[in-house]
DNA sequence: GACAATCTACGACTGGTGTCGTATATTGCT
DNA sequence: AGCAATATACGACACCAGTCGTAGATTGTC
């Protein structure tokens, strides 16, 4: 049930980011919003969206002359993968040691605090 | 506050998982450990303890002939610094998200969810 | 003492990522 | 028509991770 696709590195899972906050972008609207947080340069963008399209990790309209690229992968898929393999890799499948040093890592508001309690509750009624 | 270590790749984790495991050991141990779960060669668990201990990330005992690794720096905080960059680089910075993602993908014991339910505690207690 | 086993050290190679320069095509404007 | 701006395509390069082969040193055993 898993995606087939390959993992995404750290420099697609930067334009997948941009991608799923704005939605379908040219390369250059997506290079003006990479280049606000580094520098780079405008064809290294274009190389890796090109790549990303080969890899299947995005799609792009080819109708008119600036080409247009859409995410194919959705963003709660991908996270659950990373978080999966991190979870394997390094905290030896145990799910519940990452959620807390999660937890423990960050200050959480009380209204975060609040929806994880709910998420809690639902997970224990399901588990019954 | 953080370490300044660079973040272990993959296979220096899988080793590093093995020290945290068991202890400090010889590139033997470390071997035949790493074999059980996939094929590799000896030279090569080296090689990746060599570089780890030019990083920084091992230390190495070598008043004997088999050296022996130790590692030199702790799982807990490796793991917060992995968890951070995930959350950074894939969250937007929002842990709660993740934490969110990390309970849904998995079935999570009634024992956890109690545990989780008093780290929420003692978190809302920390914030008051 | 000699030999086999086992160790470390080290160079070499592959594959992939990220980077960029440059060539070529298209567009819009004067 | 011609020019400047801007697009894609593509080859080249540096760097790093992971892999392994081989050389040379050390050890234990007969």
């Amino acid at each position: 049930m898993n995606q087939q696709r390959p993992k995404p590195t750290t420099a697609e899972l930067e334009i997948l980011s941009v991608l799923w906050e704005h939605g379908p972008a040219t390369v250059r609207a997506i290079h003006e919003i990479l280049s606000q947080g580094k520098e780079t340069g405008y064809t290294t963008t274009l190389k890796i969206l090109q790549k990303m399209a080969d890899k299947g990790l995005v799609t792009r309209d080819e109708s008119r002359r600036s080409h247009i690229y859409h995410a194919a992968i959705q963003a709660e898929q991908t996270q659950r993968q990373l978080i999966d393999d991190l979870v394997r890799q390094a905290f030896g499948g145990a799910t519940e040691k990452l959620v807390m040093q999660a937890l423990s890592l960050r200050k959480v508001t009380p209204a975060e605090i609040e929806s994880l309690r709910k998420l809690l509750d639902q997970l224990e009624e399901k588990s019954e």
